[in-house]
DNA sequence: TTCAAGTTGCCGAATGGTCGGCAGGCGCCT
DNA sequence: AGGCGCCTGCCGACCATTCGGCAACTTGAA
């Protein structure tokens, strides 16, 4: 079992099988890295790959992009290439964390394609957790808070038999019996917020069970945009019909804050699905529950007139759940961006500008500081149709 | 169990629960009865509605439409109403067979406002099914092909012990022992093309297996726009997410040719769910594959930049899979509307006949008779992203 | 404090899709 | 055969959305 291990705020975490292929397992990339215009924290990834890879990336970059003469970023292309295969030849994680902060990049081509070599390479078996390279650590070390052990992190949750976490509804709550082989099978983490569980395309390895925090469910269209498909909360399993299904991972999974997080190996999960009926039952249920959520999506996002009745609708969701103690004013906390709700809604960072000042000027939200305030629920009800 | 019965063909069954809430029975209605422009089949069900019933249509009429003055098609929303109140007050099978046939109605507002009433009308539970009407065979007797008994119709499965049908894949490849179980609590069943299974909105009653045939699945808007989500296929479990979750079904199963179906009531299902671990990994296994495709169809739908990869997506995936001895050439005997590619594509039948005669003059398609020939597949491919 | 990056707001241009209508053609029913 | 309804194809107009770009502002880091 892996053991929960706590890192320094200021630092991304990823998620991902090793090169040479290993249980998920958490790598770190400083934030101070930043992906575009030549990496700083890793130069010497480029200079590294050998004369005949670097030509070989050319034609290989060509064939993604299609006829794009003169494009400016076809270096930056072909740097994410040559990462990609550094990674692979030398298992060198820091060439991995240059293609991971690439597909983080705010322009969505580059973004665009370092997921398409996210998904292709890490098509690899699991490993045992021992295979941590060494290294892995020390990479913290270059930021300015390397070191801390989360200062005020939730508790952790290190086996699953006291967990208080679980409540009613929770997949992981089964009979005790059955709580007692998961808990023999799980392999316990912490991840802070903007950790890659797993992403689009990959073979799936097995499923998270989300103890506590929020995990961003999202697609990425080949031209680099992003669809976010719903937020998971805790309690839910993530990755669950790519693992039973045994085909790839239908999105991707990425922290929102730090989570706690439980992982079953897909192989050991299978076999527990198979001998405990109370499994099976649950993952109907949570399967169930996600496919009519994905049918009201579907439902929501491609049946709507236009885009207003969406951001309505997606206003309304994101305050509290209509309780009979709700006033017509509601406010909410919005930490979303503008961008972040285009991508909720499938539209563009635009329409959502000028929609929200149409709002603001029909009286039926209005902007406190940060968060945003419903005047109206009932005017925005009337809107999501 | 339930006895196959076999219906005359030009006549459309509909699967309902009766007035008093019923097991799913068919009914019929005849083709001839054509919902626009007052009921021919059933013209008496307006005159029995008492005063006081048709004033109070008025303002829930007016409710759902919102103000739309001079509106021509009031007396018709007001018709459909009072069928509705006909039909739970007097449980006369003749008014509900207007409304549903109206939910297919080619106007949109019609459509929507049938869909809406028989949403809300079958919430009831589920009936014995000794408690059929026994006039709803005589309806089909105003049809010209009275009595006909399915003259070339598939063979009829009578219980699955014998099944010949089932293959590798299946929902219902149990173990002996588990098809037993499964067939004493099976509702073996026939239906003709056309037939509702279940709408969008009800009580979940239970799950069908479709033994053969195929079944549309599709999604209405509040405004009546239709998105068909999936067709189908032999093998496959329909209204298992909704079943299992206890969640109002999600979508609207019709079938689009002939079916061999067969109904398992909820109550039986999930406690077969919950004893035999067997029922559980298909149930998940099977909802992981829906899953996964609903997730692949939001990609597609809300992430393609336009219509016209959608469009070429559609012709590809309608084609027979792309096998290895596969030409350049493809026919495919589309027995598809315009209309029906638009509602695929969540589009409009304008836009798919558009696009349509683009890709004509790219010469990428080429129309022979009734049937579509595919001229160029890579062409197509490359459209399609 | 200053700089850099990200976020917001707004503009005009372009575009792709929908709406509504109309006419021709085809097949089905009477 | 005639009539009817549905499907197709096409038109112009309109609309929402997107694109690209730019400037002001906020925020966090150096």
């Amino acid at each position: 079992m892996l053991v929960a291990r706590n890192y320094q705020p200021g630092n991304l975490v990823r998620l991902l099988p090793a090169p040479a292929g290993t249980s998920p397992q958490p790598e770190e990339i400083s934030r101070s890295e930043n992906w575009r215009g030549r990496p700083r924290g890793c130069g010497d990834a480029w200079a590294a790959i050998p004369p005949e890879f670097t030509a070989a990336a050319a034609p290989q970059q060509r064939r993604d992009q299609g006829p794009s003469p003169a494009n400016p970023e076809v270096n930056d292309l072909l740097y994410l290439f040559a990462c990609q295969v550094e990674w692979e030849r030398r298992a060198d994680p820091s060439a991995a964390w240059e293609v991971i902060s690439a597909a983080r990049s705010p322009h969505a081509e580059t973004r665009a394609h370092a997921r398409s070599l996210l998904e292709h390479s890490q098509q690899m078996a699991p490993q045992s957790p021992e295979d941590i390279p060494t290294d892995w650590e020390d990479r913290g070390s270059s930021t300015t808070e390397a070191g801390m052990r989360t200062p005020n992190g939730p508790e952790i949750i290190e086996s699953c038999m006291g967990c208080k976490a679980s409540r009613e509804g929770f997949f992981c709550r089964f009979s005790t019996a059955v709580v007692r082989s998961v808990d023999e099978i799980s392999h316990h983490t912490v991840m802070p917020a903007g950790a890659l569980l797993f992403v689009e395309g990959q073979t799936p390895r097995g499923v998270f069970v989300l103890c506590s925090g929020k995990v961003k469910l999202y697609t990425t269209s080949k031209e680099g945009k992003v669809l976010i498909l719903k937020q998971a909360e805790a309690g839910e399993v993530l990755g669950l019909s790519a693992a039973i299904s045994g085909t790839n991972y239908e999105m991707t999974a990425e922290t929102a804050v730090p989570c706690q997080l439980n992982f079953i190996g897909r192989h050991d999960f299978m076999s527990l699905l198979q001998n405990q009926s109370e499994v099976g039952v649950h993952s109907a249920l949570s399967l169930s529950r996600e496919f009519q959520g994905a049918y009201r999506d579907i439902h929501d996002l491609v049946l709507a007139r236009s885009s207003s009745g969406k951001l309505a609708r997606l206003l309304l969701s994101s305050c509290a759940p209509p309780g009979i103690l709700e006033s017509e004013e509601l406010h909410l906390r919005s930490a979303m961006t503008h961008e972040e709700m285009a991508q909720r809604i499938g539209s563009s960072r635009e329409t959502v500008t000028r929609l929200l000042s149409d709002l603001k000027k029909k009286r039926l939200i209005r902007l406190e500081g940060a968060n945003l305030v419903i005047r109206s629920r009932s005017g925005l009800e009337a809107l999501a149709v």
